[in-house]
DNA sequence: GGTGAAATACGTGTTAACACGTAATTAGCT
DNA sequence: AGCTAATTACGTGTTAACACGTATTTCACC
């Protein structure tokens, strides 16, 4: 399992130096190490290693994005992602993407040998701590799925400001229309009868609304 | 100046070990590490070393905590920071406390060195970096300094959704008063004419509302 | 081809958040 | 003691955001 080759990329130097050296002192093979996604995404196309072990953030490319890339150009190194987003839309973008496993970056220690294993074996490791976490904080996630589509794009542009004839504006519907969206949608999230509860709660989950 | 006794603390395990590694490989004098707040306090009054490398964010204590301890109880312990946190509100509390040092993680290998000769010798270290990012970054910053205690005040409790009605029973002031206050805030912070310009801007920088 | 959900829209009314002007009181500073 | 900024407060008016009811059209789906 050790001899397969693995790559590490992220763009914190200490994080990256820190996980390179926990991987060498375990006796795993790492062929190279990126400070970037770009240099991570070379390393990827030269090496072709099993393994790319990749932060998501990064500058110049993302982990998402190198995963896609990958995907489309036929490379089969598995992604694994070790990141410190909590948020449950990167945990299914993730899923979607041809990704082989998800570490948060507080328990890589304990979490990242597993996860080699596990998907040396081909099999995908996405860390049981994130789903516990996604798991307790999903109550405001379900409401949002009890949105329409409508409900819901009214949602993104009132986070953004937008007031109702704005809104109206921008879909050529009546403000009226708007209105009544609006209305709908405290209901259906059931928000405390105040004047601005709305805008309210869609500034503070705008980060869930796409 | 490489015989200084340093410790270190990060509940990152990843990161404390890329900070560890690259001390020691440098030939610094670890004396210990922690894996929080707690275990960081500890060993600081435990072991007296000349420098602690702390991160901020730290379950139990964080790293200002620490260093307001350590001035009160006394302990001539030089405490340098290293952190994401960009936030200006951070910089400036940890000027405030006897903070010799602050880092960002992204720069940390480049100045971590500069840094540490700098504060054995007495002298306060400040990353460049930070400085330059502040001072790109601070237009809403100085915009808050225009505010007076009191309409700071209110702007926190509006961005916990308070209403002008509520807000005016918590401050023991009348309604009209506190409508006043908004309005002046939404003039010195020159926002644009929109019903619920406030509310938003309050938002959307509440984490640097205190 | 009917049925239900979603999207569209209006009538009517209430309230909170503003604008703008004015003014008294208080507090800090010299 | 005197000056300035801050705090407190009201009058008056406008508008955006709601509530609640109702009604038409569109669309997917069986």
């Amino acid at each position: 399992m050790k001899h397969k080759s693995i790559i590490t990329a992220d763009d914190h130097p200490l994080l990256l130096k820190g996980l390179n050296d926990f991987l060498i002192e375990k006796g795993y093979n790492i062929v190279g190490c990126g400070a970037n996604g770009r240099e991570a995404y070379n390393l990827i196309t030269k090496l072709k290693p099993d393994i790319a072990i990749l932060d998501i953030q990064m500058p110049f490319m993302s982990g998402l994005e190198i995963a896609k890339k990958c995907k489309t150009n036929g490379i089969s190194t598995k992604i694994v992602l070790i990141t410190i987003h909590k948020e449950k839309e990167l945990y299914n973008k993730a899923q979607e993407l041809n990704i082989f496993g998800y570490i948060l970056k507080e328990f890589a220690i304990e979490e990242i040998e597993n996860c080699i294993t596990t998907v040396s074996e081909g099999q995908p490791y996405f860390s049981q701590k994130i789903k516990d976490m996604l798991n307790t904080n999903s109550a405001d996630d379900e409401a949002l799925n009890v949105l329409t589509p409508s409900e819901k794009k009214i949602l993104k542009l009132i986070a953004r400001d937008k007031t109702n004839k704005e809104i109206a504006s921008l879909l050529f519907i009546s403000y009226r229309t708007v209105e009544k969206h609006r209305s709908n949608i405290i209901n259906k999230l059931k928000l405390e009868p105040k004047t601005n509860s709305l805008l309210s709660w869609a500034k503070e989950h705008h980060d869930k609304l796409q």
